[in-house]
DNA sequence: CGCCCGCCTTGACGGATATCAAAACGCGGC
DNA sequence: GCCGCGTTTTGATATCCGTCAAGGCGGGCG
């Protein structure tokens, strides 16, 4: 058995619709990787692209300016894609916010598998449609909503994603739980500095909307608030 | 033959790769449908969407919030794919910008069609990454890009964007283009509102960066000016 | 040809959020 | 337990952009 057995295997949502067979070939051909919280999955080689598959832990895509400034562009959860496979490179860079796992793939291997097994290019298809369509409500919220709606709006999706993505199957979005973000990488994903999440989150505690137990942790005590600030 | 002969065929983006029954069998599928400047694309039946292909004009995918603020999250050109295939309902509505011409299909013959066709969905993937990426390097620009450099950076793009969709072959950026969107759209696009947009638009005439022949018409008289704006 | 209406431009002003600065907090190491 | 450093919070001020309010331009129609 390959070090990789369990990457692909665990991922449900990717192996529906193959076969044993299928998976055990997917499975030679990924590597496990560990990536510290922080830390860079590097692509190796700009031109053999890797494509990776998140296992375990939560990492962010980011672009930035020549200038530093930064934009967090997507989140990968357990079960999600990383990587532009048939593409040249995208400019995105990809960052550990917890410790993670995933499992990588050389661009060109995975192309060729994906294009020889149908079944797992649609599933990378819905995937891919899912994903188009939260950037897009994502841009609603950076290019028009206030700075109290952006925080409000951050809070309620944290809290269904985080419990989806959970290892309990629970019902309805958690009511606390502990953010992958910092501070800045909050402002990061709403286009926000640092003070002003800063001063929102407190706005919100204030407020009896949520309460702060500790830096990382929230608890949404008021969530019809919450969904009637998000706008 | 059907009426909807010349929508796919004339799609070689889509078609490569389908023979030509395959081809003939999607064109039965299809309706042709004519939607003029202004007017929306409407999803007929909540259940049974829609997907449709440009053929010709453009036209803008919007979300808005329930008061009135609006945001363009993607604009489709010809060849384009829009809608939602395999999933529910993506809540942007769709509005044609200019005269346009598309063909629609009903969402689950689409559907059914393209399981039965791994080039056709593997085309459909290739063109969903690719938007995903433009959609994600919009995401920086909505985020932390300033008003300058959010009218710089569309103005550059317009001038990609329209030549690769217009019928001549050209080669490189155009220098002279007509404006597919009024100022407000310009500014639903950017983030911004129409008062900003029409003032960062008279900054660079004056700064002889553009000339506005007429309200819609753009001249880039300096395009390293506009790269350098564009951060 | 001229009028009218909608779109665009321009101006004055205010407010939300960025910026700059410093204090407070909390966590890990000693 | 205490110290030190990075993160967060808080405060004061600046600025960009949004808002409100008037014109001005141009295209279409009579």
């Amino acid at each position: 058995m390959s070090s990789c057995d369990t990457c692909v295997v665990r991922n449900r949502a990717i192996c529906a619709g193959l076969d044993n067979q299928e998976i055990a070939a997917l499975n030679t051909m990924g590597r496990r990787r560990a990536v510290s919280a922080g830390e860079p999955l590097i692509w190796e080689d700009d031109d053999s692209l890797l494509v990776a598959n998140v296992i375990e832990g939560v990492l962010k895509l980011t672009t930035s300016t020549e200038d530093g400034r930064e934009q967090i562009v997507g989140v990968a959860y357990p079960s999600d894609f990383i990587g532009r496979p048939f593409g040249q490179t995208s400019k995105a860079s990809v960052v550990a916010l917890t410790d993670a796992r995933v499992c990588v793939f050389a661009r060109n291997d995975f192309d060729r598998f994906a294009r020889e097994h149908p079944e797992l290019e649609h599933k990378l298809l819905e995937r891919t449609l899912a994903e188009l369509d939260r950037t897009r409500s994502w841009m609603m919220l950076l290019g028009r909503k206030t700075a109290p709606e952006k925080i409000a709006t951050f809070l309620l999706e944290m809290s269904e994603r985080l419990n989806e993505t959970g290892c309990a199957v629970k019902l309805g979005p958690a009511r606390r739980f502990s953010l992958p973000f910092s501070r800045q990488q909050v402002a990061d994903v709403l286009g926000l500095t640092i003070e002003t999440v800063s001063r929102q989150f407190t706005k919100l505690k204030n407020d009896g909307v949520i309460e702060l137990p500790s830096r990382r942790e929230v608890e949404i005590l008021d969530r019809p608030a919450l969904v009637s600030l998000a706008g």
